[in-house]
DNA sequence: TCTGGGGTCCTAGGACCC
DNA sequence: TCTGGGGTCCTAGGACCC
């Protein structure tokens, strides 16, 4: 009894969004840039068909958006990830084997639906995706997570399968897809890897299927056999429903002016600090030690460039963001240097530990009375944040964010915040 | 003028220990 | 004066993903 994997992934995810809460986009070309405006990150069928990259620096492509009435939007990622929720329960509706892989795609195992052809149960689920959640999604299907992924890219591919596509359905054809598949577009295979492999003369998914994995173990890593070993059908990466918890969190931006201030950069620093820590909090754990960095810009010719980081222990490992932002501080203040122009920074937390996982005080026992005073007040500004939007509170060494804030100037108005109060918009073209 | 953000896994090499 | 070998842990860097 082989399994059967179907990865689902939504169509161009971001732009799809903005499109269920204005029907007036359907069919026309829409961009999604990254944070401060930067990059494009998404696209509509329409906006790649003119021929905007994915990636691509937005200010190179602005006039051509400009001609064509490209609808351009600032990324607004509490909407992308109360949508990606709402897909998510719906396929979950369908069966518990689900695993979130990333804001737009599950894996979905479908090898124990009795009696049913799994492209049709697909269909079903694609359909009832698009009705529930206004969002268009494709489906592709295999004995393994890698001829999924191929899959799915041929039924995005080739609008007769209606977007679902079961790769072990395909009989003779399969190969002849297969082989028209840059090996640079099986996933798990990225650009250094697939320019060697091209070197190697296996070119497309279907010559590093009949690769010899001992060989490519030798010239490559395990990485890249177990990828030859899922290409003919044996699977080596499995469900993985349980999301274990991140071992590190960041938050880091890129600032809309650059910064030159060190009081300026102390806020930024603090600020991006108490974000780190409500995303700690939100999985339950503690942070033994932070890192900062700070860095100019790595494309400006005409200035000199310059980036370092610190990374400092944590004493007792901390999960309170005012105990943070002080290490955070401190940890500036050994790389911050006078006279340039900071163009990013972040910080990091890491070596995580579970929250309840107490470690002895050097010094004392741990105040049992005050700890769960500090656990309420910590709930009580995540409660806030959460329900009133973020910076609701605030810490005053975050200050008001004026000097180092990212840019936005395409944002979809405010339908993003307390989705729990929205109508439910369904696409125009549903039955 | 304008170039994102947030993760994972694997490996090599050094430190350290017995 | 000679000067082993193996294990573990940690870190940095390189690759990948969306």
């Amino acid at each position: 009894m082989s399994r059967v994997f179907a990865l689902v992934d939504c169509n161009n995810f971001y732009a799809s969004c903005e499109r269920v809460f204005d029907p007036s986009l359907a069919s026309r070309p829409i961009v999604v840039l990254s944070n401060n405006d930067g990059c494009v990150i998404a696209r509509s069928n329409e906006a790649k068909a003119l021929g905007i990259p994915m990636g691509a620096p937005f200010h190179e492509f602005k006039r051509l958006a400009d001609h064509d009435k490209v609808e351009v939007f600032s990324s607004n990622y509490p909407l992308y990830g109360d949508m990606s929720a709402r897909v998510m329960r719906t396929l979950a509706e369908f069966t518990p084997d689900v695993e979130i892989y990333s804001i737009d795609e599950a894996f979905i195992d479908l090898g124990h639906l009795a009696g049913r052809r799994p492209a049709d149960v697909a269909r079903e689920l694609a359909q009832r995706v698009r009705r529930d959640t206004g969002i268009p999604v494709s489906v592709g299907l295999g004995p393994t997570k890698v001829l999924a992924k191929a899959a799915n890219r041929i039924a995005k591919r080739n609008p007769e399968t209606g977007g679902v596509l079961d790769l072990d359905a395909l009989g003779p054809h399969r190969d002849a897809h297969l082989a028209q598949i840059d090996v640079k577009d099986v996933w798990g295979i990225g650009r250094r890897w697939s320019k060697r492999l091209h070197e190697d003369g296996i070119h497309s998914a279907l010559d590093l299927r009949e690769a010899d994995p001992h060989l490519v173990r030798r010239r490559f890593n395990v990485v890249v056999e177990r990828i030859v070993h899922e290409l003919r059908g044996f699977s080596c990466l499995s469900l993985e429903q349980a999301v274990p918890p991140k071992q590190r969190i960041m938050t880091s931006r890129s600032f809309g002016e650059r910064v030159t201030r060190y009081e300026d950069m102390r806020e930024a620093i603090s600020a991006f600090t108490a974000r780190t820590a409500a995303k700690l909090r939100e999985q339950k754990s503690r942070a033994g030690a932070l890192m900062v960095f700070i860095q100019t810009s790595p494309f400006n010719e005409q200035e000199p460039f310059y980036q370092n980081g610190a990374t400092r222990q944590v004493v007792p490992p901390a999960r309170d963001s005012g105990d943070l932002i002080a290490v955070a501080q401190d940890a500036l203040e050994a790389i911050w240097k006078d006279g340039y122009r900071y163009m990013k920074a972040g910080v990091m937390l890491l070596d995580l530990s579970p929250e309840d996982v107490v470690q002895e005080r050097l010094f004392g026992a741990v105040d049992n009375a005050s700890e769960s005073e500090r656990t309420k007040l910590l709930g009580v500004l995540d409660g806030l944040n959460e329900k009133m939007g973020r910076g609701t509170l605030h810490y005053a060494a975050e200050g008001d964010g004026k000097a180092w804030k990212m840019r936005q100037d395409h944002r979809s108005p405010g339908y993003t915040t307390r989705w729990g109060e929205l109508p439910i918009a369904r696409a125009a073209d549903t039955p």
